[in-house]
RNA sequence: GAGAGAGUAGCUCAGUCGGUUAGAGCACCAGGUUGUGGCCCUGGGGGCCGGGGGUUCAAUUCCCCUCUCUCUCCCCA
């Protein structure tokens, strides 16, 4: 067996490349920056954790942790998992390093890979990325809907304008019994009509049955009692202060009566944010209330927490069937150009000097033709060539080109980087009187109208 | 996990009803312009035709397996 196959990324993970990092880059960082806005501060918990706080913690009847987790033994014979979502870490770490333990409130988000070993397709991967966010240590309905008003923002942010917010309530330990002998009840007149998946689901999680996909099953369960008809007293208070606080933020939603997440540890609110231009997988943000949570990954006591996680992969896929622009090449300031052996040793040291100096340089590494150096510089759209030839090492001098008016003139290696600097600073504000800023927001309202053709 | 489609140059794709040197556009390199970018012209380098096996005188083409991607179901971000 000496297979030799070429290896290559694994199914369902994928290289980022340059070109692709860069509009990354600036996702993450505004998604940063709202987060500060808002004054949610960043977790790092670590990829991997204990197999039970995953199987506890979203609840071992459910897909993520039946059948969608990469779980693998350490040499200690202890059974780790891949992190398959980010709010159990979060509250596990909350809890180790008691954060609450002043009484104050937690506003916490995380960024990074999550695993779940699924049929990878569009807007899925194996290795996925989230950013999230948790309130832990409230139950005000103000939390929720901050929750919600802050990855709307991290939206808007973004430029991302189309998407549709849907909610519901789950109700909460006191009223979820009722509510399941109510509906398991009816269920129960119409269990033959049910797939079988779901005649199963009657015993573990009766709820999900109202989320099934099924067709004979959504008939079936057209009829069902709603959960939002029987939320106890104070659920419904607490539902109906999440809706006013985000109507009074003119905030459009859905209330969804069938929204039942896919894990475990909801409770009360449960929201998603849909787009509608991604197809099969268009939940950008799901979220919800998970009182319960801390208790059962071992918690003495329930602890009220509320939290969103949204894909930024299909957000990416989103801003690009939004015409939503993120490329961007990095800047190259100054091209240097060499003829001759001497000479391009001689601008290697310049190309560092300059380098230290703020200046982004690019300098040819082999030895092609001056047309073809000039080529790259044009190419990475550098502001100035730096060339040195015979005849400049000889005179001691740098000729420095402007590329964008394509003006020369002749500089002493001496003043070349004070030159360059200046140069650059100058171009940089005639770029900026150019083309202003658009961080003024302002529409000046000279849209073309559209179907307006010459 | 189930079903469908697709893999040919760095990229986007033609093509071979099984047959001799497998093509285009873009990109890249060089020359036209003795040391100067963008436009133009000319030329050039690049391909185990995804991988393995089978049928055949002959397979990139037909068959099987496998890998990967895309889409759907399901589930979720």
């Amino acid at each position: 067996m000496t297979e030799n196959r070429s290896l290559q990324s694994i199914r369902g993970t994928r290289d980022l490349l340059p070109g692709e990092t860069e509009a990354w880059d600036v996702v993450e960082g505004i998604i940063r920056e709202v987060m500060g806005i808002y004054q949610y501060r960043e977790i790092r918990t670590p990829l991997f954790e204990d197999t039970q706080l995953f199987t506890r913690g979203i609840g071992e009847h459910t897909d993520i942790v039946n059948k969608e987790m990469y779980t693998f033994e350490d040499q200690g014979g202890r059974s780790l998992t891949l992190r398959p979502e980010g709010t159990a870490s979060v509250v596990r770490s909350w809890l180790q390093h008691r954060l609450g333990a002043q009484g104050t409130v937690n506003k916490l988000y995380y960024l990074g890979p999550m695993f779940r070993q699924e049929a990878p397709q569009k807007g899925r991967a194996r290795q996925f990325h989230q950013f999230g966010a948790e309130v832990i240590g409230t139950d005000a309905p103000e939390a929720d809907a901050e929750i919600i008003l802050l990855v709307l923002a991290v939206l808007d942010a973004l430029g991302l304008e189309t998407w549709a917010l849907h909610i519901g309530s789950l109700g909460c330990r006191e009223c979820r019994p009722g509510y399941r002998d109510i509906l398991v009840e009816f269920l129960a007149g119409v269990e033959s009509l049910l797939c079988e998946e779901c005649k199963e689901r009657m015993k573990t999680n009766p709820l999900r049955i109202l989320d099934c996909k099924n067709e004979g099953c959504r008939l079936a369960t057209a009829k069902a009692p709603s959960h939002l008809d029987h939320l106890d007293e104070g659920c419904q208070i607490h539902f109906n202060a999440v809706q006013a606080l985000l109507s009074d933020r003119g905030i459009p939603f859905t209330v969804d009566p069938r929204l039942v997440r896919g894990l475990d540890y909801y409770e009360r609110t449960t929201f998603e944010v849909l787009s509608p231009d991604l197809g099969a997988q268009d939940a950008i943000c799901g979220g919800g209330r998970y009182d319960g949570l801390a208790q059962m990954i071992g918690g003495s006591d329930r602890v009220p927490g509320v939290g969103f996680a949204a894909g930024i992969e299909r957000i990416m896929l989103a801003l690009e069937a939004a015409g939503v622009e993120l490329d961007f090449e990095p800047i190259c300031d100054v091209a240097l150009v060499h003829i001759g052996e001497a000479a391009r040793q001689r601008l290697f040291a310049l190309c560092d000097i300059l380098r230290r100096a703020g200046v982004a340089c690019t300098i040819e590494l082999f030895d092609r033709s001056v047309k073809a150096q000039m080529r790259e510089a044009n190419r990475r759209e550098a502001l100035l060539a730096l060339i040195v030839g015979e005849n400049e090492l000889k005179d001691g001098m740098v000729t420095v080109k402007n590329l964008v008016d394509g003006e020369e003139e002749q500089v002493s290696f001496e003043d070349v980087v004070s030159v360059v600097l200046e140069k650059l600073e100058k171009m940089d504000d005639e770029a900026v009187d150019e083309e202003p800023q658009d961080w003024s927001e302002e529409d000046d309202g000279s849209e073309p109208e559209p179907g307006e053709a010459a």
